[in-house]
DNA sequence: CAGCGGATGTATGCAGTGCACACAATGGTA
DNA sequence: TACCATTGTGTGCACTGCATACATCCGCTG
């Protein structure tokens, strides 16, 4: 049948579910990213999207390792070659800023079941971390970087999560850029001038 | 009817229901936590829940502030006036662990859907932040607290979310703790010696 | 000591979900 | 051209949250 005028195959399945995965994530949040909803988007059977993915666990790692990605380059945007603690600090603001921005993305990204076999999505994330690794490095050449790293990298997913979580209360962006700010500095001594 | 021998009324299905939850979230993980299966578990009907709970949220969120109740007992026990960075490290491995030993509770805290009125939960979460202030006055005590407690509370919440979602390969809790403790003196001065 | 009314639990139903299964169309390849 | 793996469809089941109407019970007031 499908005198429809619409094909049976429709060509790119999967790319055209992830972005309907993302125009929903915007409108609906994260708790509207369905598979069936997906479908519903993509203009296909309910069960469609099950031959790309397995189950809705894949989906949403896949979604989550284009956030990895858009997060990097986000960050990379902000500064690309930190030396100073402000420099540090921006690369924070930038970070907690796409949280409070994109805060279903961030939560997909963080805060949901996903496939803990997705090769895309560890690779996604160790890009990310070799980012932050190269940021520290540039801005604390001298120290040792991978236990300062992880804490930094703590240190701003804490204050992103704990923005999320309105349990700061951050009446204005401008207000809760500067409790990052203020937060880095209480923790980081100025960078590069340590021996 | 009801010759069954169970009374109509339950005497206290509200803490029954708050139980079950909480066995719930140790066996089945956040995702098995319905208010059907709670309901199931309390031995009642589907909807008797609804009676306490006006929806998925307000369960939720009276099962989150119990945890940080819990929490809050939990990293005292590991320390009530730490003077040294070294104590300060020994409450972070203590958030750390309950995080990575109850995953299941602390998602539901810090990474599911929630009633944002909820009063106890509001209230669980001030009571845990006070603690942390007290925590941070009692070792820099010639530092200024708030930005302090905010960076360090942001910290070692990162350092737990990071574990628990696997950004760093823990092999054993001996491991973890080690890389939270080397998070912590990476970032924090000897504490108490500062002028 | 009624009996009445609010609080509590039940029964039923609807829409939505993930997922398993059997089936149909398609297009590259032998 | 005929085959057949890939991709999409249709149907069905178990489950969920939640709205609604109904049953039962307890405590209070007459």
């Amino acid at each position: 049948m499908s005198r429809t005028g619409v094909p049976y195959h429709h060509g790119d399945l999967r790319a055209a579910c992830l972005r309907a995965a993302r125009e929903l994530l915007e409108e609906d949040g994260g708790a509207g990213l369905s598979l069936r909803a997906v479908a519903r988007r993509a203009g296909v059977s309910p069960t469609a999207p099950y031959r790309h993915f397995a189950d809705r666990d894949v989906l949403v790692s896949a979604v989550a390792a284009q956030g990895y990605r858009e997060l990097t380059e986000h960050l990379a945007a902000a500064h690309r070659a930190p030396r100073t603690t402000d420099d540090l600090a921006e690369i924070a603001v930038a970070y907690v800023r796409f949280a409070v921005e994109r805060p279903a993305m961030f939560k997909v990204m963080f805060a949901e079941p996903c496939d803990p076999t997705s090769e895309e999505r560890a690779a996604a994330i160790a890009a990310i971390s070799g980012y932050l690794h190269d940021i520290v490095r540039s801005a604390f050449p001298s120290r040792e970087t991978e236990p300062l790293a992880n804490a930094i990298w703590a240190l701003v997913h804490g204050l992103a999560f704990l923005h999320l979580d309105g349990k700061f209360d951050t009446s204005t962006p401008q207000q809760a850029a500067d409790r990052v700010r203020s937060a880095i500095h209480a923790l980081l001594p100025p960078a590069s001038t340590t021996p």
